[in-house]
DNA sequence: ATGATCGGTTCGTATACTGAACCGTCGTTT
DNA sequence: AAACGACGGTTCAGTATACGAACCGATCAT
């Protein structure tokens, strides 16, 4: 690895739950030398990716990335086309929504949208999405370049009892994403926390992101289950469509079956 | 200068104007060696800070900076706050209104708003402001550390005729927006632009950004000029507000015989 | 065919990164 | 108030790692 991805990977640190971090806790988290971690964040803060709290001499991040950031969607408008659905799917469900993209063989999160309905809910606060551990990741692998495979069984960290660690296990879950056009987690990142996902594609018509809706497990009825598949699948279209892709016909196939659950019970009652 | 901060400069190569660039273009632009930015590429590829298009194999920045400047944002949120003065300032003026924030020694730029009123207009599209040669760089040195002055000396750049190039130009034209309350910049950057920036405090008292109108020289009127000033100390005064902090009474003072200029001539006609 | 340019790769050299040990400061504890 | 521990920051020898000239195969215009 690189002084530079090693610099680099002190920035996900950093969360909106951790915004401001001193120099051991930096150093304790990114389990690595003091005088190196000091270093790196010399390097981050030249150029503004990283700045000093002057009071606490805390670091947080720099006001570079929100230029960089700029450019980017600039560039690549992905965010400003997923903000509608997002929170239409939200708004439907009850639930956490949100958006991961896909970048070479890694799942970053783009965009989330806390449930409008209840206080206790998934919260979204990762720099990245483990592949195997996740429903975007499995929706990924199932749906994205083959290498995501290799590469998620390349770390298969065990999260809870529920994750799966070994690679038939791993094949079962992306199988079933692949049957029914939606990867599913129960507790595999999180205890109590279930989620599905769908594929969202772009104007290349490659596998792009995921969008997915995470709740906790507790609240999940099989009507729940019909209409997140529903709206997941509604929000799949809406942002493809907004992305310039189309959606495969095979995936529209396994779509194709789905209704709106009847109104026998409201999530947001 | 580290590795880590060569690979992190070259993402200042990108802009809203060149989003994608090949390798050449970049090593090009950056003035180093071709095997080495392909090297740094690949680190930065490898934390999402770039991503390659698959089919150009041009370069672009990647999506892990959405999530960064999410993260940012979330803990000091600056964005926010100056996003409603800003356009009030851009209305107002008829012209180019913009936020650059310091950080360590450097001015970043934070949120631009194109001129609603002027086909041409001036566009900020900088990674960086040059503290010697912009509005803002000059406020930014009148009313921000002391240390600011001789980092401005030491990057003396010839952007054009006018562009102050000695100490003792740079002084001059600190002096005189010690002497206003305003930076002000005709032609020192780009011909033909000219900028007036004031300065915005943070919560801790201390300087923290610029806020600045920029224009086409040739529209400037003695009318506009007054106008501009009168329209720039109301958004320092609210974006100062929004952050927690306070104007400085000497200030204040500068300021005080600003008055709405009468409307003998609408900027918007 | 030729040559220019592209993205990407190789390999020996030497530069710049590493981490144990150290420093001064601050707030607690005894 | 002396001792302590934790903090941010610094030093230096040793070596891991970054560097760049030269090279490769593909593409494209001449």
């Amino acid at each position: 690895m690189s002084s530079t991805t090693k610099a680099l990977e002190l920035l996900s640190c950093f969360s909106e739950a951790r915004p401001e971090l001193g120099l051991s806790e930096i150093r304790r988290i990114a389990g690595r030398d003091k005088a190196t971690t000091y270093r790196h964040l010399q390097d981050l803060e030249a150029v503004g990716f990283v700045e000093q709290n002057q009071v606490t001499k805390n670091y947080r991040l720099g006001p570079a990335l929100l230029h960089l950031a700029q450019v980017r969607e600039a560039s690549v408008p992905r965010k400003a086309g997923a903000e509608g659905p997002l929170a239409a799917l939200a708004k439907a469900t009850g639930e956490t929504a949100h958006v991961a993209v896909l970048s070479d063989k890694t799942l970053y999160p783009l965009l989330a949208r806390d449930s409008p309905t209840y206080a206790i809910r998934a919260i979204i606060d990762l720099a990245t999405f483990p592949l195997h551990a996740t429903s975007s990741g499995i929706c990924a692998v199932a749906f994205g370049p083959e290498a995501l495979f290799e590469q998620a069984c390349a770390a298969l960290e065990k999260y809870t009892e529920a994750t799966p660690v070994t690679r038939a296990a791993l094949t079962e879950e992306v199988a079933r994403a692949r049957a029914t056009g939606f990867g599913h987690g129960l507790g595999t990142f999180e205890a109590d926390i279930t989620s599905f996902a769908a594929p969202i594609f772009d104007q290349t018509g490659q596998f792009a992101a995921t969008v997915a809706v995470a709740g906790v497990a507790s609240r999940l009825t099989p009507h729940l289950e019909a209409l997140i598949k529903f709206e997941l699948a509604g929000a799949s279209r809406a942002i493809t469509r907004s992305w310039g892709g189309s959606l495969p016909a095979a995936i529209e196939d396994l779509w194709s079956d789905l209704t709106p659950p009847s109104e026998i019970q409201d999530p947001t009652s």
